[in-house]
DNA sequence: ACCTGAACACCGTTCAAGT
DNA sequence: ACCTGAACACCGTTCAAGT
């Protein structure tokens, strides 16, 4: 993906993919996704709009690659010490804290395919569950359902808190206004979904996203 | 979501809500999601594009009012004989095939929060959860886990299909260029991503869905 | 009450002209 | 070689005017 890495030195002001990826970074944090314009990132740059794409493809490039700069800082290189488990999991809550501090991540990881950012995850799970004796048949699988678990909850994470950011002043009152909607489903065909409402507004969403990974880890273990 | 459904008779080819849905719908399938327009929507439903909004909100509430129409076909009411495990194997390969079918209900499924169309996965999981026999206490955590799982792998599966449809001629050259890249990955960085570039070209995606699955059932059976 | 469609305020991207 | 910024071809949404 990151094929052509200017090759040569440049002034020090002058335009750099490293300082557009920097400046769409805090648009996309301080105005979410709706926010990064290139009237706004030319404006950031004092440049004009033509000369973004010069060092950039066009907007989902942009963003696949403010996605991985933020991907990137989060995979941090294993502790020595750590077993597979614990090493899963620190990767698996850093990723849920970058994407609850970045919400915008959340869904530009998801577009993302087999990319860069998404590459990144991968590898570090992978190599985790060699070290934890999965064979290399089953590996795939596995790594499958713990990526995209990963990817999926703090997604979705990421999506309420933005929600939230929008709709409702904070946090908790929108959770509850979700629970609320909840609560009025129709009693027969959503039991399920009614009974889960309390829950809703009390969880706490690292925990149960920590839990899911251990069930994944459990399943795996149980099989080998 | 659906509050205001329209309560009395209407003229055979009047606007409503679901003939607009229907047409979005037609027009995704065809088109993907960048051809979802109201320009092109009120053309295929021979009106102005001021019209539409009479019936919804505005483009993300026609979004997920398509998606929800998708999911509600493929999540059918349980087989009577079935053992939970299988009937959560049937939800989860039904919304791996609709997705399959209609690749742009993948990214919007994601979007869709606790709205109405990832409810309804929610409601048909949990229930088989509480059959399986896993307690009230733990049930939210299994529930996340398995319909993130669904929806991610969907999701990713979706947007494969996606990319292949218009950035490639057929899906076996897309992966196949997908595992290119891989192989191109640094041998020492990547070495797991690299080593999975061959499985990546070889194997069936709906097995290893199905295999992804089942590694979660383990996993909540072996704790309960 | 509902539809019509021109108009508005944008947006990503391009490209001739500058330096 | 790189930047500039006007121009292009759109887009979602609104709203006065019609029926």
């Amino acid at each position: 993906m990151d094929k052509k890495t200017p090759p040569r030195a440049r002034r020090d002001d002058s335009l750099s993919r490293e300082r557009i990826i920097d400046a769409a970074i805090a648009i996309l944090d301080q105005d979410g996704e709706r926010g990064l314009t290139f009237q706004a990132l030319s404006a950031h740059l004092a440049t004009g709009p033509g000369a973004i794409y010069g060092h950039i493809a066009n907007k989902a490039d942009l963003l696949t690659a403010a996605c991985d700069a933020i991907v990137a800082r989060a995979v941090t290189p294993d502790a020595p010490g750590a077993t597979p488990q614990a090493a899963i999991r620190t990767l698996a809550l850093a990723i849920f804290d970058a994407m609850d501090a970045h919400p915008w991540a959340g869904a530009a990881l998801i577009q993302a395919g087999g990319k860069m950012p998404v590459v990144r995850i991968l590898e570090s799970v992978g190599r985790q569950l060699g070290a934890l004796g999965v064979p290399e048949a089953a590996r795939w699988a596995g790594v499958c359902a713990l990526v995209n678990y990963i990817l999926g909850v703090s997604g979705q994470n990421a999506a309420n808190a933005q929600r939230a950011r929008t709709e409702c002043a904070e946090r908790g009152a929108f959770l509850a206004a979700v629970s609320a909607e909840w609560s009025q489903l129709d009693a027969v065909q959503f039991a399920f979904t009614r009974s889960m409402a309390g829950q809703l507004r009390a969880h706490d969403d690292r925990d149960d996203f920590l839990a899911g990974v251990d069930i994944l880890l459990r399943g795996l273990a149980a099989r080998y």
